[in-house]
RNA sequence: UCCGCGAUAGCUCAAUGGUGGAGCAUUCGGCUGUUAACCGAAGGGUUGCAGGUUCGAGCCCUGCUCGCGGAGCCA
């Protein structure tokens, strides 16, 4: 592979990969190759190789697929710093006019061919980036006793009741829907196996049209039992932070291509400072934003407030009421939720979303009164405050918002291979 | 659902109400060290759709379609 060059100079070699770009001075052909790992600049001199090498090379399309033969050489003219003295080229199969060229595209063109843009150099840092997020995710809580608990994703009702679901027809039992949150499900797995995270895909119906939001989207949700909100803030800031710094630590030649500025990250270590919606609120009207006491924090409100800052920081003590049911309320004041969102700097809003969960039978079961919803179908979810209650808190990560504020993105839709939003769910 | 912006060559974009252009891509030619290579030439258009105003509309007006950004909702 290209990346293991380096262990190969002055050797043959023969590699397989994608015609990335070519360039030709006259009797030079210039042949980058790319083969998924990086990108090789491979020489072919007329007279050094056979006519029809040297024929081939000239007539080759972008994004061929070919068979490149050659003696790796130290070259500092060539970026990455190896070349390859080429001399064998075999062609693999053809391609011709490939739709994206190395000028620049419009956003909805490339998503029209996102199937290819993923090839690019800049998609695929993304996607290593994502996938190196995604195991330092399951590294972190399965090396702190944490169990990997499937929720299903087909279910019966609303999970939090506010958000629009997709809607399907499940045979003879009526409407299923598809699930916006893997939360109850891991309250009970909490409760059987202590602690638990799922991680999968949610999805939500909302009409949302910002660089924030898409109709399918992975979150990462721990659950722990015998654990209060500050548990729950002990867990997330140390979930970032190990989250984070691997990525630093593994990702730093794709967070160079992405011109990623590294400094903000670098500061992602606990303590996360944590305020609380009050103090939050201060925050907003010395910045004299315009702002309604109780209402929940809007887009601009969290990047005023996480401008505070030069790590992401933690408000907690929400006012209950623009809470979900199943918060725990402050047992001092119970017009707060003990509740906390964890706000990602430079913009990026808010990654995280936890609480303690309510742990009484009668307060959960009024509240479900309270929000109009349908408590047969939340009965399962009553059992665990009949048998064994304990307190118990969770959060939610979403993984493209936080692979976008690492990646310094400004839209979660190239964080995902094939992004699905509200007017688009092709290719 | 609401507010704002936009749609012109395959792509990215120009064009005062008066003969629709450029760069890249494609094809052909040139160049023995190119770095989104460069130089020369050629082909490439129902200006998103439907109406209207005007001697004349890519440009002005109305409606529609699609897209983008934001609000609300949320991770």
């Amino acid at each position: 592979m290209i990346k293991d060059l380096s262990q190969f100079v002055n050797q043959e070699v023969t590699l397989k990969g994608w015609l990335y770009n070519k360039r030709s001075s006259g009797k030079v052909k210039f042949v980058i190759l790319r083969d998924g790992t990086g990108l090789l600049q491979c020489v072919y001199f007329k007279g050094n190789v056979t006519d029809e090498v040297f024929e081939l090379a000239d007539s080759l399309g972008q994004e061929s697929a070919i068979e490149v033969t050659g003696k790796v050489k130290v070259e500092p003219r060539a970026s990455g710093g190896f070349e390859l003295d080429a001399y064998g080229l075999k062609l693999i199969s053809e391609s011709h006019n490939y739709p994206i060229t190395p000028k620049e595209h419009g956003v909805e063109y490339l998503m029209d061919h996102r199937h290819l843009w993923l090839r690019s150099t800049k998609q695929t840092a993304i996607l290593r980036i994502r996938h190196r997020l995604v195991k330092a995710i399951r590294d972190f809580f399965d090396n702190c006793g944490f169990t990997l608990m499937d929720p299903p994703i087909l279910t019966p009702a609303a999970c939090e009741g506010t958000s629009t679901l997709f809607e399907t027809n499940y045979f003879d039992l009526g409407k299923a829907y598809l699930t916006q949150s893997g939360q109850l499900y891991a309250e009970a797995g909490a409760m059987a196996l202590g602690k638990v995270y799922t991680f999968g895909p949610t999805f939500r119906a909302e009409k949302s049209k910002t660089r924030r939001h898409l109709t399918e989207f992975w979150m990462v949700e721990p659950e722990v039992a015998f654990a209060d909100l500050n548990n729950d803030m002990d867990l997330a800031e140390e979930f970032l932070e190990y989250i984070v710094q691997t990525v630093l630590k593994d990702k730093e030649e794709e967070l160079k291509i992405l011109e990623r500025d590294t400094t903000l990250l670098k500061n992602v270590k606990k303590p996360l400072p944590r305020i609380s919606y009050d103090e939050a609120v201060d925050i907003l009207m010395k910045n004299q934003i315009e702002f309604e006491y109780g209402n929940d924090l809007g887009g601009t409100d969290e990047t005023v407030i996480s401008n505070q800052f030069d790590r992401p920081v933690m408000v907690h003590h929400y006012p209950a009421e623009v809470k979900a049911f199943y918060m725990k309320r402050d047992p001092q004041n119970d017009k707060f939720a003990l509740a906390v969102d964890v706000l990602a700097p430079e913009g990026y809003g808010e990654i995280i979303g936890g609480s303690q969960r309510e742990d009484n039978y009668e307060t959960l079961l009024s509240r479900i009164k309270e929000h109009n919803l349908p408590q047969e179908a939340f009965e399962w979810y009553l059992d665990l405050r009949r048998y064994g209650s304990v307190p118990h808190s969770g959060f939610g990560l979403g993984l493209e918002r936080t692979v976008a504020w690492v990646c310094g993105l400004d839209h979660v839709r190239e964080t995902i291979p094939f992004p699905r939003l509200i007017y688009r769910n092709t290719p």
